[in-house]
RNA sequence: GGCCCCAUCGUCUAGAGGCCUAGGACACGGCCCUCUCAAGGCUGAAACACGGGUUCGAAUCCCGUUGGGGCCA
């Protein structure tokens, strides 16, 4: 291998980490791992009415979220594109002095006059040149493009996109107030960076062939191109707000676990196989641009759910304990001291969440006694009737010594039985007086977890309020 | 509006001319398991946008149409 590959990710730092640009940043740095090469983070903040620090941090804590290092970038100084303004400079002056660049003072007005005039005529709008010759000393600075011919753009993942150059025009690398256009500051940087790979969003191919032409004016080698496809709302949209939850954090607040996210940014358009669950280190192997789709992909709340799920019940205990904990305590509840003992409830309640959030909810009454029953369930269950077993219950197990989940079932099995009852009878009663709800983990490790004291308790309270006691 | 990209089940996709009466996964339905709910197992329904070519043969190649997305401001 003789160049090594560096590749980079540049978010504009307007908002959160958007989960499009988290597939981005995560294909890059797949990429950048296969090929034990460089990631590079660069802040697009050219925007500055619209760039913050906070979102800075926004995206930074994002990205380590998901696990994702990079090489360089921030918090190093010079990779902010307001540091390197001087580097645009030093660009543009050495173009316009090749004589591959020149100003240009055409009043905004006309040229927008001239733009209605070229959509009116359905042709599309091309600087006229008409300051090309006229050797200007200040304005809008110019790249002076080839008339004729066409440009060419082999990307790995869309192949060759030819542009014809008349399409194209001589565009503005610096505006007359000395600020570098995007187009401008994106090639500066990649060259200067060195980038040997450009892995970006498909809404940037069409500004590709300008930037084309500016690494050749600059006497640049082009890097080469992937253009990934964009991420979708249900309706075909770009995904965007109105869709529902869009940025990394949402989901990380939401509960979902970073490998569930990553495992499921990289399946939306890329695939190995009929393989669904990758691994890190799986991704990194079998990871290939060439892989990765070409169309547009919905962006699907269920499967990234489906995927979350599976990796809540696969995950080691005590980390699922550790990730958990911070939810039980926003949900206002108060996790147990023992980590140990946090851990033998989670296990119970993992493969019936779809997220950490859902998880603390549904664990809810591990943490707390329950404030109500189930009103339905509460009618049909607690009666007199209901008194009657759940005191049966009760004296049996104030004589049980062992409160372990199998004698717990064993007790309520010869109970059933000698009462005539299914199972089902006595283990939904129990459940109601213990959880509050009709679903639960399953009623004798709940019991038996909840240890013997607070069991009674529980189910005490629940013979108390049945109806008619 | 011009230019560019895209097009296999509802969704993510496998498929790189014969292996396809199109495979997997999510979601959905049924059955089984079962103390509830899940999870799991089995199973069902579900797609090559349309029209022309090329070829002995096309989901796969070419052209067009339609539809979607993006860039330009």
């Amino acid at each position: 291998m003789a160049v090594p590959v560096r590749v980079r990710f540049a978010p504009s730092p307007t908002g959160h980490l958007h989960v499009g640009g988290a597939r981005t940043a995560l294909f890059n740095w797949l990429f950048a791992r296969h090929h034990g090469g460089v990631l590079i983070v660069r802040i697009e903040d050219t925007d500055r009415s619209r760039s913050t620090e906070e979102n800075i941090g926004h995206i930074v804590e994002a990205l380590a979220w998901l696990g994702l290092d990079w090489d360089e970038g921030p918090p190093a100084a010079g990779y902010r594109q307001t540091e390197r303004f001087d580097l645009y400079r030093a660009h543009a002056e050495r173009l316009r002095a090749a004589g591959r660049a020149y100003y240009c003072d055409c009043p905004p007005e006309e040229l927008d006059r001239q733009r209605k005039v070229a959509e009116a005529r359905k042709e599309t709008f091309r600087y006229s040149g008409r300051c090309r010759e006229r050797g200007l000393e200040a304005g809008a600075l110019r790249l002076r493009i080839p008339d004729e011919g066409e440009t060419v753009v082999r990307d790995l993942i869309h192949g060759v996109v030819t542009f014809e150059r008349q399409q194209l025009d001589d565009w503005i690398l610096v505006r007359s107030d000395g600020t570098p256009t995007y187009n401008f500051c994106v090639v500066v940087d990649d060259v200067t960076m060195r980038i040997t790979h450009v892995i970006r969003g498909n809404d940037h191919l069409s500004n590709t062939p300008k930037q084309v032409l500016c690494y050749d004016a600059l006497g640049y080698a082009v890097p080469e191109f992937a253009h990934v496809s964009m991420i979708l709302g249900a309706d075909r949209s770009r995904l965007s707000k109105r869709h529902g939850a869009t940025s990394v954090q949402a989901f990380r607040d939401a509960g979902v676990l970073p490998e569930a996210m990553v495992n499921y940014l990289a399946r939306l358009g890329w695939s190995h196989g009929d393989q669904e669950i990758f691994s890190r280190d799986e991704l990194i192997e079998h990871f290939d641009i060439k892989d990765v789709s070409s169309s547009g992909a919905i962006f699907d709340q269920a499967k990234l759910e489906w995927t979350s799920q599976h990796y809540l019940k696969t995950i080691d205990g005590a980390r699922l304990a550790g990730l958990l904990e911070p939810f039980v305590r926003a949900a206002g509840l108060t996790p147990p001291a023992d980590r140990g003992r946090l851990a033998a409830m989670a296990d119970t309640l993992r493969e019936r969440a779809k997220t950490l959030k859902e998880m603390a909810e549904a664990g809810r009454f591990y943490f707390e006694r329950p404030a109500a029953y189930e009103p339905v369930a509460a009618r049909t269950l607690l009666t007199a009737e209901g008194a009657r077993r759940l005191q049966a219950i009760i004296a049996r197990l104030e004589a049980e010594p062992s409160f372990t989940a199998g004698a717990l079932e064993a007790i309520h099995r010869e109970l059933a039985a000698a009462l005539g009852l299914k199972l089902v009878d006595l283990a939904q009663l129990s459940r109601i007086a213990v959880t509050g709800r009709t679903a639960s983990p399953p009623i004798f490790e709940v019991l038996a977890l909840l240890g013997r004291e607070e069991s009674l308790v529980r189910l005490r309270a629940a013979r108390v309020a049945c109806a008619g006691s």
